[in-house]
RNA sequence: UCCUAAGUAGCUCAGCUGGUUAGAGCAUCUGACUGUUAAUCAGAGGGUCCCUGGUUCGAGUCCAGGCUUGGGAGCCA
């Protein structure tokens, strides 16, 4: 067993002058004489002084960035400014060498998109260290959060054969040789001889499944990748992203709204509280990349405050026809500077009107409701048709500044004949699901549920802005290495 | 997929209306110094100028096609 202590307790030890190991990688090696020593159990490097006179040359030449090193030594309150506590070493041991002419990553500030192209090596920056430490505790928030409110976790399938939810491109799963694919008479694919005798796919969402066990569980989440084929390049996006999605048994959509509020506000104040250096540093790190841009772009809170200014504040709740009336009165809208200028109900929203409400309008989160029936999913409920004629359902998206939609969902449609109908409106085949429309024949119920995406709440509490530097490693089109 | 910008040393970038041997800072290596905080000082090495064609006496620079990346848009979480 190798007996070792951890940077993160000798930093806060105020037992000095015992003995103690410590191994970790190099950060730095100044003067011949310190190492700024890291072992990944915080963010701050512990230092280590080195007695380069009575230490080999071969020993010294070892201790370059990046080399994993074992030093024991005698723990003592540092004689230096920048650090209270340091280690003077009496045994140096070089566990893994980094030759320093190869090894990418020097003592500097390098750009986020070299790092994404040694994304193996990126952990090893501050930067990253922070997000994916976040990224984990925000995770773990997610399951405190439904565990103690009785929720199962579900873990729904990550092979679907259905291809009828309509969420998006898929990913084909097959063990068919390519060169030579058994056909039908017709020349079609016979997808008989294929592993599972029917064509098969990666999930684009476990909702439809996650509604099977809530209506027998009560309440129930999921929280696994999902993948979508789209061809998307945006800081957005990923082909591979993990998305969490309650679905809980009568409930409405206002009992919905309900949840992923307390949902957010729980996991953004769990980080709040169980990650103040990395906050701390990613506040401090946006700040700096914020006085690169000009005036006008900066955000007039930092992210801390941001943070804890959402937390402070209810969502705005709207419905899809008060934010079209906003929007037309708006002044972008007035004056013609939307790119999509907004005239007609029923149009759906592009990411300028979306931002325009959040982040000029009313300045934090925002839940619009009660969309156009034409331009959301077949499972969402129908309202009652207004004065007007006009169809709405009962949806909701959650939008966030400067991620946009963090949240999607919807009260379900427990009526089978109104699912039906809308199906049949929709062109979704009710042979492929038979199952879901079962639990509208057996014992329906009203039901509510969201999906939302875990990469973009990561971008939103650690600051950062492309998906592909909060997810270790992000899969987007061209690009699935490592 | 569309719009747009870019691709030059390990990294960040400069390179003018086409013209000798393609530069800087940092990193690396060598030496000096030794309580440093991205240490400092001196010196040295380091290039498929993204790829393929084309124009030209001559292309890092101009043209065409392609690849990749950043930003914006669409699709969405």
């Amino acid at each position: 067993m190798i007996k070792r202590e951890k940077v993160v307790n000798i930093l806060q030890s105020t037992v000095f002058n015992r003995e103690i190991t410590v191994l970790g990688w190099v950060k730095t090696f100044r003067n011949n004489q310190f190492i700024a020593l890291n072992d990944g159990s915080c963010m701050s490097n512990i230092q280590i002084v080195v007695d380069f006179a009575n230490t080999s040359e071969d020993i010294l030449k070892k201790i370059t960035t990046g080399a994993a090193i074992s030093i024991t030594g005698q723990l003592v309150e540092s004689l230096g400014k920048g650090q209270s506590v340091e280690v003077k070493a009496t045994a140096i041991e070089i566990l893994g060498e980094s030759d320093a002419e190869k090894f990418p990553l020097q003592p500097k500030k390098h750009s986020l998109e070299f790092l994404r192209e040694i994304a193996h090596l990126r952990f090893r920056t501050q930067t990253f260290n922070a997000v994916f430490k976040i990224r984990h505790k925000l995770a773990f928030a997610v399951h405190q959060f439904f565990n103690d409110k009785g929720f199962v976790y579900l873990h729904t399938p990550i092979i679907t054969a259905s291809d009828a939810e309509g969420a998006g491109e898929m990913f084909r799963v097959t063990t068919l040789d390519f060169d030579a694919t058994p056909r039908n008479e017709d020349n079609s694919i016979n997808y008989k001889e294929d592993f599972f005798g029917r064509s098969a796919n990666l999930t684009v969402s476990g909702q439809l499944e996650a509604e099977l066990g809530a209506m027998a569980l009560g309440e129930v989440y999921t929280f696994g990748p999902t993948f979508r084929a789209e061809n998307s390049n945006t800081t957005r996006h990923l082909a591979e992203f993990w998305m969490i999605e309650p679905e809980v048994a009568f409930a409405d959509l206002e009992d919905n709204m309900n949840l992923a509020e307390d949902l957010l506000k729980y996991v953004i104040k769990y980080a709040i509280n169980h990650c103040p250096e990395e906050l701390a540093f990613l506040t401090n790190r946006l700040a700096e990349e914020e006085k690169n841009k000009p005036q006008a772009e900066r955000s007039d809170l930092d992210l801390m405050a941001k943070l804890q200014f959402c937390l402070d504040n209810n969502f705005e709740r709207l419905t899809y026809t008060e934010a079209i009336e906003i929007l037309k009165r708006s002044k972008p809208n007035q004056k013609k500077q939307f790119k999509y200028l907004i005239d007609e109900w029923g149009a759906d929203l592009q990411s300028e009107h979306e931002r325009y409400l959040v982040e000029k309008h009313f300045k934090k989160p925002v839940i619009l409701t009660d969309y156009p029936a034409d331009i959301k999913s077949f499972y969402m409920r129908m309202n009652e048709p207004d004065e007007q004629g006009r169809k709405t359902v009962r949806a909701m998206d959650i939008l966030f500044p400067g991620i946009g939609e963090m949240v999607g969902g919807s009260q379900r449609e427990e009526r089978l004949d109104y699912l039906k109908t809308r199906m049949g409106e929709m062109h979704i085949p009710e042979d492929e699901l038979y199952w879901y429309l079962d639990t509208r024949k057996f014992g329906t119920a009203p039901h509510a549920g969201f999906g939302l995406g875990f990469e973009r709440l990561v971008l939103f509490v650690t600051g950062m802005t492309n998906i592909r530097d909060v997810i270790p490693f992000p899969r987007f089109p061209k690009n699935a290495e490592f």
